[in-house]
RNA sequence: GGAAGAGUGGCUGAGCGGUUGAAGGCACCACCCUGGAAAGGUGGCACAGGGGCAACUCUGUCGCGGGUUCGAAUCCCGCCUCUUCCGCCA
């Protein structure tokens, strides 16, 4: 969420901002709302003004044993204006809020311009590709003979399900593992196991909710109403929601291996084949909160925790700076890791990196006491590290062999019972 | 799921329809005291929003939402959470 002070002040500069990213903010119908609002606001609280002083009144002349019928006649119609008027305001305070939940966060400086992935600036390029010499196959042909069912994941729940047994299944645990051991071994994150179903108060909070609803799966129980964790960072992130945390508390590092689930839609026909887009995945995520004059340090930092998972696995990979029209809601700036895949003979995403600056923090009233003893808003950075599934599909493409089999990389072995081929029986 | 009890500021905790963000204590900050420390003294110390160039001022908030009332932390209704006991369950 915006500041909305920075909105009053500087209405221009915002929509400018916002426009950069592709959105149309509605300037006149914010100022026509927050002009009522003014007035609506100024008018009812002289009238409660006006209330709180004649109920005093009254209570000190009753004290005194003195006449009350001449002051409280005064306040006799007082009431149902009040009301109303209290109604109509806080009608129109629904309105602004919700005028604002849907809008973007404003992109820091240095983004690059541009409206879509076309736009987004390679910052570096890191390992080489394999040269084979044989026809790589796809993680679907590789996995296949090796466990990796998605029919099985079909019949029992539907297209972007995949079943894994033996060595695949394994193989995707270990990588999971290898990943939060790292997080957490190497780079100081605080490992956590957090809810798979949140309220929708804390989607709301991270930038979900309102305004991404569809893309949600969701359960109803009894009279309320739980969705699944499209991320980790909706929980991990949410963990401060309504906290004022002491300064020397920061930054605080959280990481946690989950499932995600997101519904996908509006991406049907795109990548159908395969793992690399699903109903359901397995991720662990990095959160950082911090310092507002850290966060990005902290964004730099985030991405080496990440590229070092790609560089122990030996996957080659790039690092690209979205466009500012290519960056999620609540980013004011992301990079994105893309591994090597060799069937595809591209670059794919598998990990995202972004500060949200105090975008986040703002709908979560998540905040520090500062040097002044002040409440003040903290600074939230997500990032993956990585996304399992999509590790694993890099893993099967690039260390495939011509025999059909996959040599297990080095750093997993420990986690594989010392296995260095996964190979059909 | 059933029964009972409880939710007040950073913490603890009084107030339980009337002039007051809310006694006392702890913590914290400033100053005084002190050779230093401890103890002591004085003052300060919730959050959010609005208006005003400013000095300043107004509004809201005692778990959340509604109601009664001229007036609610205090009374009524609903909900949530926690504690204890019982039941059930991995």
């Amino acid at each position: 969420m915006l500041d909305i002070q920075a909105l009053r002040n500087d209405l221009d500069g915002v929509v400018s901002a916002l426009k950069k990213r592709g959105f149309d903010f509605d300037a006149a119908g914010f100022l026509a709302l927050e002009q009522t609002r003014k007035t609506l606001q100024t008018r009812t609280q002289d009238l409660q003004a006006k209330r709180n002083n004649a109920s005093k009144l009254i209570g000190m002349a009753k004290a005194k044993g003195e006449d009350v019928s001449a002051v409280m006649a005064e306040v006799a119609g007082m009431g149902d204006q009040l009301k109303a008027d209290e109604a109509q305001l806080s009608a129109l305070q629904a309105q602004l809020q919700a005028l604002l939940l849907n809008v973007p966060n404003l992109p820091h400086d240095s983004v690059p311009a541009g409206l879509s992935e076309a736009d987004n600036v390679e910052v570096r390029k890191v390992g080489v590709p394999r040269q084979f010499d044989f026809a790589v196959k796809d993680h679907t042909d590789v996995g296949a003979p090796l466990g990796l069912d998605f029919d099985t994941g079909i019949k029992l729940s539907g297209a972007r399900f995949t079943f894994m047994r033996g060595a695949i299944a394994k193989l995707h645990r270990a990588l999971a593992q290898f990943m939060l051991d790292t997080q957490t071994e190497q780079h100081g994150y605080t490992e956590c196991y957090t809810p798979y179903m949140v309220n929708a108060d804390s989607l709301i909070g991270t930038g979900q909710l309102p305004k991404f609803e569809a893309d949600l799966f969701s359960l109803n129980h009894n009279d309320s109403k739980l969705y699944l964790i499209p991320t980790s960072e909706v929980t991990l992130t949410n963990s401060v929601r309504d906290e004022i945390v002491a300064m020397e508390a920061l930054p605080i590092k959280l990481t946690a291996h989950t499932p995600c689930f997101r519904s996908e839609a509006g991406s049907y026909g795109r990548d159908t084949k395969g793992m690399i887009r699903q109903h359901q995945f397995d991720k662990v995520e990095m959160v950082q909160i911090v310092h507002p004059s850290k966060s990005y340090e902290a964004l730099e930092e985030m991405v080496g925790h990440a590229e070092r998972i790609l560089q122990d696995l030996a996957l080659p990979y790039r690092v690209v700076s979205l466009c500012v029209g290519d960056m999620g809601f609540g980013a004011a700036k992301t990079y994105d890791l893309e591994v090597w895949l060799p069937a595809q003979n591209t670059y794919r995403e598998i990990s995202s990196v972004s500060n949200c600056e105090a975008f986040q923090a703002r709908r979560l009233q998540a905040r520090f006491r500062n040097e002044a003893g002040k409440p003040e808003l903290v600074h939230t950075l997500n990032g993956s590290g990585l996304a399992v599934g999509r590790t694993l599909v890099a893993v099967l493409e690039n260390y495939q062999n011509a025999d059909g089999s996959v040599t297990v990389p080095e750093i997993l072995r420990p986690y594989m019972n010392n296995l260095a081929l996964i190979h059909a029986d």
